[in-house]
DNA sequence: TAACTCTTGTCGGGTATTCCGACACATGGT
DNA sequence: ACCATGTGTCGGAATACCCGACAAGAGTTA
């Protein structure tokens, strides 16, 4: 027993939430694990480790993906902004805050439409 | 050689400005070591050498800590927030923001003085 | 189906970083 | 001088990470 510092300790479960936003951030923007080790200078085992929580990342490592995914580090950490505005939200906002008007428009009803679909119970998912 | 995987790596430099803001982060709090380390679980050592920067911080222990100092993990980072803003200026917008109007007029006069110091020739520097 | 490609997941041995107690160095108070 | 408190540092043991090699899964082509 005595197994774990980093990797696993009382974080257990926060590398694993942790791993799955970087991948979703990265596949997000399409790219391969190999293009991230690289930029990361890390061994691209690493990659496919963290993001399966089998490995923690650095404070520093986090920093430098939050560059390369373009978002906020508060957005892989789960923390409240200033506001008391959940990190998501905000990035949301920034991201919306570039959209043309017609294209925001079109973002707005379809958060309503989701909004709407989740308030309905039946419904095949995925 | 090739000494480093998350405690000096390409960060060599990086864990040494965010030791510093950590340590002060705490001292502003009035925190002594050992109860920073009981907090997060860990050796009171281990909060001696990362404050040093001779210790690595993993990003969930950097979320702990910015919960813990009451700050935002991007205050540490030294990352831009979602409105372009410096992560301290943001901070600093969100303590003004608890203060009462007439601190607030206070503080902001004080900058203003700051500011209006600055531009004078003589003066220390930065 | 077989064979090839591309991307990601996993294993094993070697190595670096961390843990953890013990001790050293301040500083402050009696 | 002697404690008490808070922090920095050393040394060995524990373990998380690096890194190449190989396997699994999905697509493609014939």
């Amino acid at each position: 027993m005595t197994a774990e510092r980093i990797g696993f300790a009382s974080s257990g479960n926060e590398n694993l939430a942790l791993g799955a936003k970087l991948r979703e951030a990265r596949e997000y923007l399409g790219l391969k694990q190999e293009q991230v080790a690289r930029h990361m200078a890390l061994p691209r085992t690493a990659v496919s480790e963290i993001e399966n929580g089998r490995r923690g990342v650095s404070a520093i490592e986090l920093t430098k993906l939050a560059r390369l995914y373009q978002r906020p580090v508060a957005w892989f950490t789960g923390e409240e902004t200033g506001a008391g505005v959940p990190a998501d939200v905000a990035f949301l906002a920034r991201t919306a805050s570039a959209l043309s008007d017609n294209d925001r428009q079109e973002l707005q009803r379809f958060a309503e439409f989701l909004r709407t679909k989740s308030k309905v119970p039946g419904d095949g998912q995925s």
